[in-house]
DNA sequence: TGTACGAACGAACGTTCGTTCGTATTTCAT
DNA sequence: ATGAAATACGAACGAACGTTCGTTCGTACA
């Protein structure tokens, strides 16, 4: 909304291409940086130097440091949310859904570990309408998977009842706080690790084997 | 370590109360402070003011921030440790162990829901020494539940391999994320939630309610 | 009454922060 | 070739930060 002022003429591409790679490049830069020092003690600065651009050069591409961690956030949200609607494409059966939820939201932080904390960590970091229109994808996350955990114990036998809500932040609380730990590429790979908190968010610790299908990967 | 100089002039008892009760009063206020707004954005003028306390008066309590933060959260950790081993003392029943471990956690900071959040969202605002003092209450916490999980994973059925490092994680990622989303006196009693995230870890979304017990309360 | 000391304070320190300004340099349609 | 727009930069800004300094107040003990 603030990027490249809107009036378009519709320069070379040689030019577009150029100003786009160098912010997909700062932000990237960026989101390094965030992760590993935290979003308040990041300076931009800090982040002009590892980007190899002059401080002033940032505000041609920001016009504030929370507009530069609203579009870390933004993008990667959105590509978390409209992956997971491709890969549901033609997936009927509620626990197959959610093992591919969980496999796409892992394969995707897997990926780009620092985006993870990035938004992971700095939820609260954004203000405003920012703030609001990050929140509005995490919503309609939330309800993508919320529906599908909803699925899944609504096939479930009548036994002690479940609290959807519950559900389904233990879901998320298990994802959102990869961060902490994962290491990608050391002992387990991205999908190995989906298999097992897909396992152990359906059948817990006690779970007989025999309600499980398909892990194996 | 730096509070109350260690040189013991045998001072009143009325002067040392006095001294520990302000400390706690500026301890608590700091929480709140950084829980509403971030170890890094909490300034020491904003603790002092809430805390009803002049700038320099809070160095006669700690030598720097971060040794308030310091205090924060060895005081949390070390009561959370401590009062979980009381608990289990007398239990033998690995289930029920961990039960008793998830119902002290929640109940730990569902009373002190700020300190919840100044420990588990500024796990890395620590460095050095002070870092390294915290992070070995939280290993021997680790531990000791990770011991208890690996008593339930020993006497279950042989079936898909469980990583007893990833399911003790799992089980601190929905303890450590509650920050983000409970609010106590909404909807769900601290016991009621402890309750459904133990039947959550142990039994999953499908497990069948037969294998579920002692759960009412 | 005089001395010593912990507790608390207002004021200021030097540093770092996010941001802005003025100005070069490059790009490119005309 | 030319002029305007886009891009980049060094320098500087005011504000806020954590911390320190010198002082004052109240009280316990000689």
């Amino acid at each position: 909304m603030f990027d490249r002022g809107t009036g378009g003429q519709g320069a070379s591409s040689d030019n577009r291409e150029s100003y786009d790679d160098r912010l997909n490049h700062i932000l990237a830069a960026a989101t390094d940086v965030i992760a590993r020092v935290g979003y308040e003690k990041a300076s931009m600065r800090q982040v002009a130097s590892a980007a190899g651009v002059s401080l002033a050069g940032m505000y041609h591409y920001f016009d504030s440091k929370e507009r530069m961690l609203f579009l870390i956030q933004f993008r990667a949200f959105s590509a978390l949310l409209s992956t997971l609607k491709e890969k549901l494409h033609g997936v009927d059966d509620p626990v197959e859904q959610l093992r591919g939820m969980v496999r796409n939201h892992v394969a995707y932080f897997a990926a780009n570990i620092a985006a993870l904390k990035a938004c992971s960590h700095e939820l609260d970091s954004l203000s405003g309408s920012a703030y609001e229109e990050v929140r509005q994808i995490r919503r309609d996350y939330y309800a993508l998977t919320r529906s599908i955990v909803e699925r899944i114990l609504a096939q479930r036998p009548n036994g002690v009842a479940i609290d959807h809500h519950l559900a389904t932040m233990c879901l998320f609380s298990m994802l959102n706080w990869l961060y902490r730990w994962y290491q990608p590429g050391r002992r387990r790979s991205p999908a190995a690790l989906a298999n097992q908190i897909s396992d152990q968010f359906l059948n817990g610790l006690l779970g007989s084997p025999a309600t499980r299908n398909g892990s194996t990967g």
